[in-house]
RNA sequence: GGGCAGUUAGCUCAGUUGGUGGAGCAUCGCCUUCACACGGCGGGGGCCACAGGUUCAAGUCCUGUACUGCCCACCA
């Protein structure tokens, strides 16, 4: 260590201002931590302290950062920060996400409003607008994660879209096809009109909608009447090839292998039976709608009927529709559900709630749609991706375990192909001599059967969860046999939101156990929404959203930080409140003072690190708290508890170190005692830094750079989280110190309550309890008259009162203060009422628990111990104050 | 229709293995005390949703009820 010139501790003192003033720090801070690389590790260190390693969930480049990321950044940025100090060599790799549709969807607004269409650019020049637009906003992300103070590794950043994971994407690709995982066929799909693709089951969102039930006639073939069919989706009967009923359904039974004709279009269709009909519903009767309806195509194949397809790839009706033809799906309903009851088919409309989907990315309804599309057979991965769980990877909280397990329990294939242009082309090509369909990595330039040399590529991209599902490995150099991947694949852990597991959690478990042969992460944090204070969704259409860069301007991005740490208990959904950021940044401006404090006494310190067996009460007590709040922040940042361990600190600054022990030191500071408090007090300061530093990097560090005497080359990101020290010997001045607060907050509740001015310094009387006591309070009794305000005091076993004065006691010593005339009897006869009410209140719900036979005989000897010694002080301090009482009424 | 959370001080929330309930903000009183008014000191405020059960002892474990929220689900 260096040793301390006055004028460094005086210049560094004079930099500071009285209040924190994060705008001021932060940009700097940050434009350090770059230049010095301090977070890229240095593979060609041996990592026997241990590795750590974390992938960022990549944000979409569309996005703006949300208060969802400033969390998920924060909590990761705890972990990697806190490894990093342990020594351990930590790899944050970052990184953005394509986005597939929503980054189309919003290029193509964009250009819209210029009046053109993505297919008056046609795909090329498209693609080359979106990587435009992405070089553009992409570095919105990439600032706004530096915003945050993520300590992530910016040479090792990727993008799901480049070269390398592109690569990736191939080879994957080729690789599960000729395992026969990945396959091409016709399927009902869930197809969105407006983003002209189709989506994979878990891309649908299902919304209750007021709709209707339609009660249609369909007459029947022989002219013997009509049968009644029940639909919510009138204007699918176009596409109508059957109707269905149940086999033991008496009510229809002669129908069956009958023919009823279809209204409007008047297509005769079979009347068929099939226990999948059910009777309770509507009339029991079942339109069938093959190429529609995902059971109807079920039904449809069984039965072997006609799959008649009446939608385009807009949404609008194709010829098979008839004069309905070129309608949209909605303007159609409409159109046929006028028509129907023009030609008195309709007998009925109910209203009707029920689900319907909608696209998760452009809110359109989704429309089940028979096409030809690529699909992962996902059953094997599944079963590999559950087997996993939780021997190689842990899911915390594990209340999300059940939903894992049967997410995958019932999951069906996954359709992975995307009828848009911005993303992983599919590495497909059918030859357009024979039609040969050749899949392989690189384009291939001859059909491997007939030689043709006129090829043609699949023109659908990948679902970007396809690529998303690569990311822990991709994202560390696979399929390249890379140094990265290594050292840290599995990664340590993955954090991320909750709303994810199925789109991205679950399916990097089953690309990373089947590609990797080994879990992508060894743990996974699934953190919660963060609401507004009311609990809503934060969302722009209700304008209830909290932006964390503005916050951060605000408030600073440590108060940001910690607030979103507190609030982080596990498996709870925050509610986040600006006030509560307000009261972090004054927990930010309170350890800012804290340190001003010390450096306006850092005035002859000498550089010797804290001694060793310290001698002073204060002394040890607070050195014992310090080794208390490393115990808990070690247990709860193992056990992700990020909310107990920023609590944890909280109390320790601000009531432990600053309400108490600053105090204490305060007159230590004026005399002989002045070195050993200097020492005591800068080391407690500096291990209180390095356990903040996790949490709020940017004022530690700023505040870390003025200390004194502390390592000149290493940053406090580099600096060793503190081992624990020996401290069992101060317990019992910790103990002690008790004493010592009991005593002073008992004088300074007799002023408060008695109304005694601050500025008249009473005089006190102790009557210690034990002659240890006694010593304590003789011993500490500068610091005693400092904190309470007096002038005088006087501590004696055998001390006599005066009549006027006002009394408690704490912890069986007798404080006393003698009044004089400052106040009534009265009021200090009611405010002892007040403490014996107390008093007697715990004291007869103790007795009375003592008093059951069953409590002493079964309870734990410790227990019932502690209550006897409890109820016996409450009773001695109870005779105590009923004779001060008596005094008064007297 | 299944599954999962939640119901604790006026508000927003903590509460590890069961041992007489805490924080932030708000509120009331006093204080411009030489780190901090983004402050200090002191106070008030809670049948821990409801009903049973287990236990010497339940906010904490079990069962049920009532609300609230979320996820999943092909009944037209």
């Amino acid at each position: 260590m260096n040793s301390v010139s006055v004028s460094d501790a005086n210049r560094n003192f004079s930099a500071l201002p009285k209040s924190y003033e994060p705008e001021k720090t932060e940009a700097r801070r940050r434009a350090f931590w770059e230049e010095q690389r301090l977070f890229t590790p240095d593979l060609g260190k041996s990592a026997e302290a241990g590795t750590f390693s974390i992938v960022i969930p990549p944000p979409n480049i569309t996005g703006n950062l949300h208060m969802g990321h400033a969390l998920n950044l924060t909590l990761q940025d705890i972990l990697c920060r806190r490894r990093r100090q342990l020594g351990e060599q930590v790899l944050w790799v970052p990184g953005a996400d394509h986005a597939g549709i929503a980054t189309q969807n919003v290029v193509e607004r964009r250009l819209e409003k210029e009046g053109i269409s993505r297919h008056d650019l046609g795909r090329e020049a498209f693609v080359e607008r979106i990587r435009q637009w992405k070089d553009e906003y992409g570095d919105n992300i990439r600032r706004q994660i530096k915003a945050m103070g993520a300590s992530v590794d910016w040479s090792r950043e990727r993008f799901t879209l480049d070269e390398g994971l592109s690569r990736a994407v191939r080879k994957v690709f080729v690789r599960l096809y000729h395992e026969g995982l990945i396959y091409k066929g016709t399927y009902i799909v869930n197809w969105c009109s407006r983003c002209r693709t189709a989506l994979a089951d878990d891309e649908v969102e299902h919304r209750p909608l007021k709709g209707a039930l339609y009660l249609v006639r369909y007459p029947l073939e022989d002219g013997s009447g009509h049968i009644l069919v029940a639909t919510t989706r009138p204007e699918t009967m176009l596409g109508d090839t059957a109707l269905a009923v149940h086999p033991e359904d008496g009510r229809h039974l002669g129908l069956i292998g009958k023919k009823a004709r279809l209204p409007l279009l008047d297509r005769l269709l079979p009347i068929i039976a099939d226990p999948y009909v059910d009777r309770e519903f509507g009339t029991g009767v079942l339109k069938v709608t093959p190429a529609h309806d995902p059971d109807d195509w079920h039904l449809g194949h069984k039965h072997g009927l006609e799959f008649i397809r009446i939608m385009d790839e807009d949404g609008d009706i194709n010829d098979k529709g008839g004069v309905y033809r070129g309608l949209s799906m909605e303007k159609a309903r409409e159109t046929v559900v006028a028509d129907l009851r023009e030609g008195g088919f309709l007998k009925e409309v109910r209203p009707y709630e029920h689900n319907v989907g909608h696209c998760y990315r452009c809110s359109s309804v989704i429309e089940p749609l028979l096409s030809e599309q690529w699909f992962v057979a996902v059953k094997s991965l599944a079963e590999k991706a559950r087997a996993a769980v939780p021997e190689q990877t842990r899911i915390f909280p594990s209340s999300w375990l059940k939903t894992y397990y049967n997410w995958l329990d019932n999951i069906r294939d996954w359709c992975i192909s995307r009828q848009i242009w911005w993303g992983h082309r599919i590495p497909a090509w059918t030859c357009d001599a024979c039609g040969e369909q050749t899949v392989r990595e690189e384009t291939p330039q001859h059909c491997p059967k007939c030689s043709g040399s006129s090829l043609t590529q699949d023109p659908d991209v990948l679902d970007t969860w396809f690529s998303s599902a690569l990311w822990p490995f991709s994202a560390l150099g696979w399929p390249d046999k890379t140094p990265e991947l290594e050292r840290f694949y599995p990664t340590s852990i993955l954090v991320t939101g909750f709303d994810i597991l199925f789109f991205w959690v679950a399916r990097m478990m089953m690309m990373g156990l089947h590609f990797m042969g080994e879990a992508p992460f060894r743990r996974c944090y699934l953190h919660a929404l963060v609401r507004d204070a009311q609990g809503k969704k934060m969302s722009k259409s209700r304008g209830n959203v909290i932006d964390p860069l503005e916050m951060t301007a605000r408030y600073g991005t440590d108060s940001l930080r910690f607030t979103l740490a507190s609030f982080a208990a596990m498996g709870r959904d925050i509610r986040l409140s600006e006030e509560r950021i307000e009261g972090c940044r004054h927990f930010m401006n309170k350890i800012w003072n804290a340190a001003r404090f010390a450096l306006m006494n850092a005035e002859g310190l000498s550089e010797s690190p804290c001694p060793d067996g310290v001698r002073g009460l204060h002394h040890r007590w607070i050195l014992y708290r310090l080794e208390e709040l490393k115990k808990l922040q070690h247990a709860a940042l193992d056990e992700y508890r990020f909310n107990d361990a920023a609590q944890g600190l909280y109390r320790f600054v601000w009531n432990d170190l600053c309400d108490w022990y600053l105090e204490l030191i305060k007159t230590d500071l004026r005399g002989e005692e002045r070195p050993v408090a200097q020492a005591v007090l800068f080391a407690v300061l500096r291990e209180t830094l390095v356990l903040l530093h996790p949490f709020i990097p940017f004022i530690t560090s700023e505040i870390w750079d003025a200390l004194p005497g502390r390592d000149a080359v290493r940053d406090i990101a580099l600096t060793p989280f503190p081992a624990p020290r020996d401290v069992a010997a101060y317990a019992g001045d910790a103990g002690r110190m008790e004493l010592l607060q009991g005593a002073v907050t008992a004088v300074r509740t007799i002023r408060a309550e008695l109304n005694i001015p601050p500025a008249h310094k009473a005089a006190a009387l102790i009557r210690p309890l034990t002659p240890e006591a006694h010593a304590l309070f003789e011993d500490r009794r500068q610091v005693l008259m400092s904190l309470a305000g007096l002038d005088k005091l006087e501590t004696d076993p055998a001390v006599e009162a005066p009549k006027a004065s006002a009394r408690s006691v704490s912890c069986g010593n007798e404080i006393i203060v003698p009044l004089a005339g400052l106040v009534d009897f009265a009021v200090e006869a009611a405010r002892l009422d007040k403490e014996l009410a107390k008093l007697d209140k715990e004291r007869a719900a103790l007795a009375a628990k003592l008093a059951n036979p069953a409590f002493v005989e079964k309870a734990p000897a410790e227990i019932v111990e502690r209550d006897r010694a409890r109820v016996t002080e409450l009773g001695e301090a109870e005779v105590k104050l009923r004779v001060f009482r008596e005094i008064f009424s007297a």
